[in-house]
DNA sequence: CGGTCGTTTGATTACGATCAAACGAAGTGG
DNA sequence: CCACTTCGTTTGATCGTAATCAAACGACCG
């Protein structure tokens, strides 16, 4: 089970804290791309995790422009930011198809309540998705549009290594272009010629989708790019 | 006590919780406007909780750019985002003189496995803090200047009177316009013009820090604001 | 009274937005 | 199987918002 998998990564976790995690109550259902999860303005009645597949999590402004606020990989405890709250503030599409879990709301309230253990586990998952977000108005508020990239497919390519789910600085990246550029805050058409530019000076090779980071120090320098904030456990990253 | 009323106004504790959340062992000191509370890179071994003034959260870039991530106010528990993580990804410095608890990271975190009902109530005003943070990158990555310094001098309104800092949308300022500008992403230069501008406009007045927005409804307009990302219990604002 | 800090205003520049259009790939239906 | 659509990518030309550079001003302080 890869929701148990990534709590452990973070919190020891007892025998029964796990057997209990892995009993709560939930309803598998397979999304198609595009399929919401959470609507802005809902009061949620389920939490999400992504088991397989992309979502990401977006606000749309009066104007009705995106920002896209983050980004969920399979594993991924999506919607522990509402499971608290009453009113969700935001929304959740899925990325790509995939499955997802939805486990009641009262459900982790009590689990959180019953087992303490889990329930600092949980609270520390959110703690560093809020993590991402502050590294996030860090890029979108400070960085040029050159940096504001590389910062995010560095981030990109060091979440989905710890995944599992890439090797040597290549992957799938499993966005538009327009929607890489609501998550930095640009334009579809300045994303375009930023990657374009990134190409022609060797620090990336791009085919379709697939990114390849080839020259990771100067990628990590130009994006400012500092992975600390992911607050991984194994120390010594770049 | 602030830090017991911080809490309950979104989770209902019982007698026994409140007493040992004010028996949590800490230490308070009177800390000068600058005074760092925690430091990018830290190991933090305490967890901050504003009693008097105003802090402020920030990151610096690679560039030497600031970027302001929060604002908080007496009674906030500012350093629950370092609570449980190993160390810091950036700086917390008081904006004016203040007086701080400051309290044992163990002691936070042993509190919330020994009684869950605090830990979940913790939990929660973590994530309301993150609620802001998204609010935040959508502020920085897609309003324009004029609707992005409407936005937070709303928010700051709001949240200074649900504090009781604060009547009639009238209140001090407590930083300045470059402190301001790091929070919006902006020049200094530039927020000075705007706030000038919206001046002349007659939606906000000024007197030196002090901020009265004259007219809320067009503030909220061109700031785009919509308070529920605060997740302030009573509902119908605007 | 000079010195520092924050605010204010002016002139110029530049980064990224906008507008516009072509192209390629994938999917649909005749 | 080939028109035809749709969606995403790519490129070009022009525009505008906010940055930058520069300097004066006002308030507070030692």
């Amino acid at each position: 089970m890869p929701m148990v998998r990534k709590f452990e990564r973070r919190a020891r976790l007892g025998e029964e804290d796990r057997e209990a995690l892995l009993a709560l109550p939930h309803q598998v259902r397979q999304v198609r791309p595009g399929g919401h999860l959470i609507r802005d303005g809902d009061r949620p009645d389920h939490c999400c995790l992504v088991l397989s597949g992309f979502a990401y999590r977006h606000k749309i402004t009066g104007e009705g422009a995106r920002q896209v606020l983050s980004l969920h990989l399979p594993g991924d405890f999506v919607d522990l930011q509402n499971s608290l709250l009453d009113v969700s503030d935001h929304n959740v599409q899925m990325l790509t198809e995939g499955e997802v879990a939805f486990v009641p709301r009262e459900a982790i309230r009590e689990l959180a309540l019953a087992r303490p253990a889990i329930g600092v586990a949980m609270w520390v998952d959110t703690l560093v998705d809020s993590a991402i977000f502050r590294e996030w108005v860090v890029n979108v508020g400070r960085r040029d549009a050159r940096a504001r990239i590389c910062h995010i497919l560095c981030e990109f390519s060091m979440r989905l290594e710890e995944a599992g789910l890439a090797e040597n600085h290549r992957y799938e990246l499993p966005m538009t272009q327009e929607q890489l550029a609501d998550a930095v805050g640009l334009t579809s058409v300045h994303v375009n010629r930023v990657l374009r530019q990134l190409s022609e000076e060797g620090l990336i090779r791009r085919n379709k989708r697939a990114i390849v980071i080839e020259d990771w120090a100067r990628m990590a320098d130009v994006g400012d790019f500092n992975s600390r904030y992911l607050h991984y456990r194994t120390h010594a990253h770049a």
